[in-house]
RNA sequence: GCUGAAGUGGUGGAAUUGGUAGACACGUUGGACUUAAAAUCCAAUGGACAUUAGUCCGUGCGGGUUCAAGUCCCGCCUUCAGUACCA
């Protein structure tokens, strides 16, 4: 009988999906584990090779989980609100829900052929409204909920209501916009209902505000920071503007410190959690308050012979700095402000205004990516203005520089040239004074930034101090003036939650006098509207802005048409006036709304009363083990934790962290092949030959090239008309190809699908081949060609069990060297899987096969337990020979075979014996010698007596079961 | 610039954490089987000299520690990834 594989797998992945086999249930004696990939967007091109990598590590994973007698959960769904699907309804008219279905109907099919154990009764879809309306919940919770940073966690509105009503806000230390205005409980509750609205949605977890927002304009869309990637859109590659929009945004901020605390507890990959500390980018610093001198604004003002008033104005302003370096506030000389800073216009001089403003608009014009691109160039301008120093009360020039940006901190800065390297540039351009104060420092060439090294000097109450101390002494003296204090200061931004686009989460919000109103959470889910097309409305409204039935009706608690809501701005219009009938929003969520909580939701997938049982939690409680890419370090990882943090605050969930270990796998690269047309020719040169022409170099598809680099003429010819009149100048017969390693991509025609290595190598072939690849964290190129190494074993691990008269395995006693091989085998497999070296473990099982079959071993009592062993990567042959050996049922639940030390224990070992470190022969030796008796053996040894020449060593180092070397 | 990871045969990659470097596989070469091809099997395969046994050199480069270094320490170089005027 013949390794017959497409018959085998066909035969088990039906097997698998009729007797549910790996169906995981949510009560059971056994300990949990849950394993979980990151769910795939459904794209229209379907799966390639590299696709699967990940989903095959953790389906090994839970497969040996299972063997160790774990209740396993392992379950897989689809990602499945997004742009390309919206794309292509706009260009076809078809609705991406259809799109989204034959997508995903792909991906199933294609999935289902690779054999994993999913849990397909768990599947989720977050386009599913059944799924989508726990989205909406969780916003709806959001919502109602504010960020108290005393007792470090989210609250319910209604408790700051509370507050509110019998205190004021004077006390409350919230998570809130920064132009919060101070209000007594009197105050409050003479507020209008709509004044007290507002000011709520200063304080809530979603909020709606007009904010600075990255505008997409070829896409219709704002995006968030972490879908702009160097200045334009991650997708597409588009520009992207800055423009200011109502929009609702998630206080992601307040968690900051947690988010960045709860790091430490979690075993994820260190370089992710690196881009995670960056990007909530914590720096301690200190803010200061520099008073701007308002004599020199009333000189110039009285030059002009304008209204003396203005005097009082220009004394009340104030230039707001964050500095992580307060200790070198002696050393300022200058402070610059980001050319858009509201203060600027206020400050200018009148005789500095031309140059300010030209200055202005001329940085105005740059795009970012040109001010990105270019940070060499120093730029400029006097404002004419000074502050006061707020110790020495020395006045400071005030100029504004493009090297200041608007978004960070307060869009000021105090600059220390002798402290900063881009302060020290700048004052070098301008002619600014650069003072030194650090003790034994020489900073005639650049500045000095060693915060550990530093030693004060020239600075008044601090002089000798050393950076700490001096930090602590100024901070206490800004107190003590009222003109600053200790400060933490985040880069990690609010996230803007609203998307101009179609396919996406509706929220349950509707307006009333342009304030916004949860519907309750027992009327979701608000499903997505009909449109008749998908693009923004003529008047630049969102898609939702062409849905007729878009209205909500409070008075029977659905979605009704918009016929009496015309939609317009918010707010525009009163309550009386249509009958309790409003407007709903007409933005959608992001993508990420929808994978934000999904982990959670697997535990209990069909559950239409709450987003997941409390047993559920209870039960499965967090994930532990996440496999996916690093890809997603600044987004989905991120705003999980952020919304897992949250769903802990509120009790929901048990642990604040959702997924205990992640590891990032790396991807897998196309190996593309390359011809070389002679220019101006329709002739091609073999790689080896065309060093003498002038060459063009095209790329071809990969599928038509064997292991050696040999291209298939035929094939070629058949590919692309170009090639059927081509001559081909030829090496040793063969037409040899260029290659090149780069991302799997069909521009560049090296993509190869997992349906033809499975048609032609199996399921198994594929499966050991990408894990046999390299270590599963690693980039590497895919080469079809090597997979008929890992092919070749599974023939042979077939002929091992079975050959042409059939069965071969028998009742055989195994002998020693059987019993050493398996053992071996157990203890290697077990650790290569605990430490995710997969591909080792691959070598293992070549290993372990070549040598049962030089032992010609046919002894059930290894071949049993060895197909336990490999069932995990190779899932299908394992069944089929486990049925062959006459086992009823699945080998998946089966117990992973007891390693036995014994079996590995030897009575000798061939010990190296070297001499001054370097190795000249071996000595069997017992292995229960003791080091003396094993030093003394190998002295009298004959060969180390020749080796000595009579001399007499210094020394023998004995290291038992490993060497022995002999110093002389 | 900063941060992180990594440099080992023609190629992908092993190396029990300081103990015989190059496991396993691809590729290449030679051989067997075959009319032939495919498939399969066997042998060789880091380099140089010797082709009988052997010797020397070899893990990016230069030092160091050690009886012993791919592995540890110091100083460089290169590549990849992430991030970037973050005050």
């Amino acid at each position: 009988m013949k390794y017959n594989f497409n018959e085998i797998e066909a035969k088990w992945q039906k097997y698998w999906a009729e007797n549910q086999t790996f169906k995981a249930e949510n009560k059971s004696d056994k300990p949990k584990y849950y394993v979980l990939d990151m769910f795939p967007y459904p794209s229209g091109a379907g799966l390639h090779v590299g696709h699967p990598l990940g989903y095959i590590a953790s389906d090994i994973y839970a497969r040996y989980k299972r063997h160790q007698g774990f209740n396993v959960l392992h379950p897989q769904g689809y990602d499945s609100f997004g742009l390309p699907a919206e794309q292509y309804a706009i260009q076809t008219g078809q609705h991406p829900a259809i799109t989204t279905k034959e997508n995903i109907a792909t991906y199933r099919r294609q999935l289902d052929q690779i054999g994993f154990s999913f849990d397909w009764s768990r599947e989720v879809r977050t386009s599913d409204p059944k799924y989508y309306k726990w989205t909406q919940w969780i916003f709806i919770q959001l919502f109602e909920s504010w960020f108290n940073y005393d007792t470090n966690k989210a609250e319910a509105i209604s408790a700051l209501i509370k507050i509110f009503e019998t205190e004021g806000n004077a006390n409350i230390n919230a998570a809130c916009d920064d132009d919060i205005e101070l209000f007594t409980a009197e105050a409050w509750n003479n507020f209008s209902s709509k004044e007290q609205q507002s000011i709520l949605l200063q304080y809530r977890l979603t909020y709606l505000a007009e904010t600075e927002v990255n505008w997409c304009p070829a896409l219709g869309t704002v995006l968030a920071n972490d879908e702009i990637v160097n200045g334009v859109s991650e997708r597409g590659g588009h520009p992207v503007v800055r423009k200011k929009m109502t929009q609702w945004s998630m206080r992601i901020s307040a968690y900051a410190e947690r988010l960045l605390q709860g790091l430490d507890t979690i075993d994820w990959t260190g370089s992710l959690k690196e881009s995670q500390r960056n990007w909530i980018g914590k720096s301690v610093g200190a803010s200061v308050a520099f008073n701007v001198i308002a004599s020199e604004a009333k000189q110039s003002a009285n030059n002009e012979n304008t209204d003396v008033t203005l005097s009082a104005v220009e004394e009340s302003h104030k230039i707001e700095v964050f500095t992580t370096r307060p200790d070198t506030i002696f050393g300022v000389s200058f402070m610059t402000l980001a050319p858009e800073h509201e203060l600027v216009s206020k400050i200018t001089t009148p005789d500095q205004k031309a140059e300010v403003e030209a200055y202005i608009e001329a940085t105005a014009k740059r795009s970012e990516r040109d001010r990105m691109a270019d940070v060499k160039t120093i730029t400029g301008a006097f404002t004419g203005a000074y502050a006061e120093h707020p110790f020495t009360k020395a006045p400071i020039p005030i100029w504004i520089g493009d090297y200041v940006l608007a978004g960070y901190g307060t869009g000021a800065v105090m600059s220390v040239p002798c402290g900063d390297q881009r302060d020290y540039d700048f004052a070098k351009h301008f002619g600014i004074d650069i003072p030194n104060i650090f003790e034994g420092i020489d900073i005639s060439e650049v500045a000095f930034a060693d915060k550990d090294k530093t030693v004060i000097a020239n600075s008044d109450f601090i002089n000798g101090m050393n950076y700490k101390k001096a930090t602590k002494r100024v901070i206490y003296e800004l107190e003590q003036l009222g003109q600053g204090e200790g400060k933490t200061n985040y880069r990690l931004r609010d996230a803007v939650f609203s998307r101009q686009r179609y396919w996406g989460e509706p929220f349950p919000v509707y307006y009333v006098n342009g304030m916004p109103q949860m519907i309750d959470a027992k009327y979701l889910p608000i499903e997505l509207p009909e449109v008749e097309k998908y693009l923004p409305t003529e008047t630049g409204e969102p898609p939702l802005g062409n849905a007729t039935v878009w209205a909500w009706d409070t008075n029977t608690n659905q979605v009704v048409s918009n016929d009496l809501v015309i939609p317009t701005e918010r707010g525009t219009r009163d309550e009386e006036s249509h009958n309790g009938i409003y407007p709903l929003e007409l933005n959608t969520m992001p993508g990420w709304a929808g994978s934000s909580q999904y982990f959670n939701r697997y535990m209990d997938p069909n559950n239409d009363e709450a987003i997941f049982s409390k047993e559920a939690i209870d039960y499965w409680q967090q994930v532990d083990l996440y496999i996916g890419g690093s890809e997603h370090a600044t987004g989905h990882l991120l705003y999980s934790r952020f919304w897992q943090k949250f769903m802990f605050d509120k009790g929901y969930v048990n642990h604040d962290e959702f997924a205990k270990k992640l590891i990032n796998q790396g991807m897998i690269l196309g190996t593309s092949a390359i011809v070389y047309r002679i220019s101006g020719t329709n002739k091609y040169v073999s790689k080896g030959l065309k060093g003498t022409y002038d060459v063009e170099e095209l790329r071809v598809d990969v599928n038509m090239v064997n292991a050696s680099d040999e291209i298939n003429i035929e094939a070629l010819q058949k590919w692309q008309p170009q090639f059927n009149d081509a001559e081909f100048i030829l090496e040793e017969g063969k037409y040899i190809v260029g290659r090149e390693v780069e991302k799997m991509s069909k521009r560049w025609f090296n993509v190869v699908n997992p349906d033809d290595i499975v048609t032609d190598y199996g399921a198994d072939s594929l499966r050991l081949y990408e894990m046999f690849l390299g270590p599963l964290e690693q980039y590497k190129p895919w080469n079809t060609a090597g997979i008929t190494g890992v092919h070749s074993f599974l023939k042979k691990l077939w002929k091992l069990y079975i050959d042409d008269n059939g069965l071969k395995v028998t009742d055989a006693i195994p002998t020693k060297d059987n019993l050493k091989t398996l053992h071996k085998t157990i203890k290697k497999v077990q650790e290569d899987i605990e430490n995710f070296s997969f591909n080792t473990s691959v070598s293992t099982f070549m290993i372990a096969v070549n040598e049962l079959t030089a032992q010609k071993c046919n002894s059930k009592e290894i071949l049993e337990p060895l197909l336990v062993l490999i069932s995990s990567y190779a899932p299908h042959i394992a069944e089929e020979l486990w049925e062959a050996l006459g086992n009823e049922g699945s080998i998946a639940t089966v117990p992973f075979p007891e390693f036995n030390e014994s079996h590995l224990v030897e009575s000798s070992k061939n010990y190296p014996i070297s001499f001054n470190g370097k190795m000249r022969f071996t000595m069997e030796l017992p292995l229960d010698m003791s080091k003396d008796a094993i030093e003394a053996a190998v002295l009298a040894n004959e060969k180390t007596q020749e080796q000595l020449q009579g001399r007499t060593p210094k020394k023998v180092i004995v290291v038992p079961g490993k060497i022995v070397n002999i110093v002389g």
